[in-house]
RNA sequence: GCGGCUAUGGCGAAGUGGUUAACGCAUCGGAUUGUGGCUCCGACACUCGUGGGUUCGAUUCCCACUAGUCGCCCCA
């Protein structure tokens, strides 16, 4: 059998290319206009970096890890995510020092988790996200949010939900744990056995579960902003503020947690509620992580961000038959007939190229008629043609594709007119 | 990690336990010695994901593997 790409890896080929290209370009020009600069971080880091950074009871590190040892013995994972390699590097390059501060990073690349494939989710996947670091001001989050909540407007995307929470801070989360295991202790043997095993390592999780959604303590369950402290509580409030400040729809949902460990106050997600969009309803996932940056070694530093992914966006982008149309036709067609045409298009190619066009011909030695095929799908503005007999005369012609009309014009000054013609 | 479905030419897609594996699109050639989008004609799978088994004989039945796809868990 003939080697296959990698389970739950892509290739993506000219058609497709055109719209990653698209994305990214508008991600970054995005970026630029709320002052996010890039950082490019490894593909693959310390295995360490994310048992710490990303949480060891998390699902991500318990079974999705691209994790290998390297020939000098070395724990290496491939990144499952990019926020905990922003905050090693933040650490690391003691950007904390920097002068201004938040620092405020993006960044657009390929992350790994070894998961089955399914309809929006892969073994390898790009994500773009942000990170703002070295600000607890809840405008800090409300801009956070505005930035993707752009970014897919922009793409022309319009079944979007945002839905917001707050996890509250240390103090908060505390308070509110010890009240859910206080809640479902007494019947936890009613719940699925994830719950259970839940209880002891993470009850947040437990709010999230899917089979047992209907169970009558889930809806009598402790809801974390009744646990908020005054200071939690006025954070959330403010962040709302802005929010509506900015007019940015959105809806709390108290039952919000996010997957990963560091999240604190803000937790956020934006999904598509587009028809056909399958199970994955998530486009974007986000919220701040106060302490993530001690976690890993630096000073304390609060921080913010998001994480999207490319594939979903697409998969929206399909959902809502949004039409990006990247069809672009070439400006100029070679057709040569004869030999000695042949030989002299080859130079003609090239100087249309220089002269700044795009500019193709044929390589396979095909009757006139398959040459004029070929200049259609490619979508050719003009076509000059060259044959052996406008070659004896020193002339060549020139059809306008779209009105049919044909030109002779003096070869020497070939580029010349066709720039004219333009 | 678990479950369902699927796997035939570049693409889409029929089909049968047994001598030549439909068809459509695309491609190439011709009708039109040098002019596209229409029409007509012709060409194009020693082979039916890989490996093994059942059988006189398998692309067709069974098993494993691989991959895709959908769902669960979880997530982007």
């Amino acid at each position: 059998m003939v080697i296959q790409i990698p389970r739950g890896t892509q290739d993506i080929l000219p058609g497709q290319s055109e719209l990653w290209q698209y994305i990214e370009m508008q991600a970054r020009e995005l970026c630029k206009r709320y002052q996010y600069k890039e950082i490019r971080t490894p593909i693959f880091e310390h295995t360490e970096l994310f048992l710490r950074g990303v949480g060891d009871t998390t699902d991500i590190v318990q079974k999705e890890m691209y994790s290998f040892t390297d020939r000098g013995g070395r724990d290496i994972t491939l990144r499952p995510e990019g926020t905990a390699a922003v905050v090693r590097s933040y650490v690391e390059n003691k950007m904390f020092g920097w002068a201004n501060q938040p620092v405020k990073l993006f960044y657009f690349g390929p992350m790994f988790r070894y998961e089955r494939p399914q309809a929006g989710r892969f073994r390898q996947f790009v994500q773009f996200g942000v990170e703002a670091l070295g600000s607890a001001d809840p405008a800090i989050d409300a801009e956070v949010l505005a930035l993707a909540m752009d970014f897919y407007k922009g793409m022309g995307l319009k079944s979007l939900k945002l839905v917001i929470n707050s996890l509250g801070d240390k103090e908060s989360r505390t308070n509110h744990r010890e009240a859910l295991v206080n809640h479902f202790k007494p019947r936890i043997g009613e719940f699925c056995e994830d719950c259970q095993s839940r209880l002891e390592k993470n009850p947040l999780r437990i709010l999230d579960c899917k089979k047992d959604r209907d169970h009558e303590l889930m809806k009598t369950a402790p809801s974390i902003i009744d646990y908020l402290n005054d200071d939690s509580r006025k954070y959330f409030e403010m962040v709302q503020k802005y929010l509506k400040a900015l007019d940015i729809e959105f809806t709390v949902d108290p039952t919000l947690v996010r997957g990963l460990d560091y999240y604190n106050h803000t937790a956020f997600e934006i999904m598509s509620s587009a028809e056909g969009f399958g199970a994955i309803t998530t486009l974007c996932g986000g919220g701040r992580y106060n302490g993530l940056v001690e976690e890993i070694g630096g000073p304390e530093t609060p921080g913010i961000g998001f994480a999207l992914s490319v594939e979903r966006l697409i998969a929206a982008l399909a959902a809502e038959k949004v039409d990006l149309g990247f069809d672009e036709g070439i400006d100029c067609y070679v057709v040569s007939l004869g030999d000695a045409a042949k030989d002299y298009s080859v130079k003609l190619l090239h100087d249309l190229r220089k002269a700044g066009f795009s500019a193709e011909k044929d390589y396979n030695d095909r009757k006139a008629k398959a040459q004029f095929k070929a200049a259609d799908r490619l979508q050719a503005r003009f076509v000059a043609i060259l044959g052996d007999d406008e070659l004896s005369k020193n002339k060549i012609n020139v059809k306008n594709m779209k009105t049919g009309d044909q030109v002779e014009v003096d070869l020497q000054n070939f580029i010349e007119h066709f720039r004219k013609m333009q």
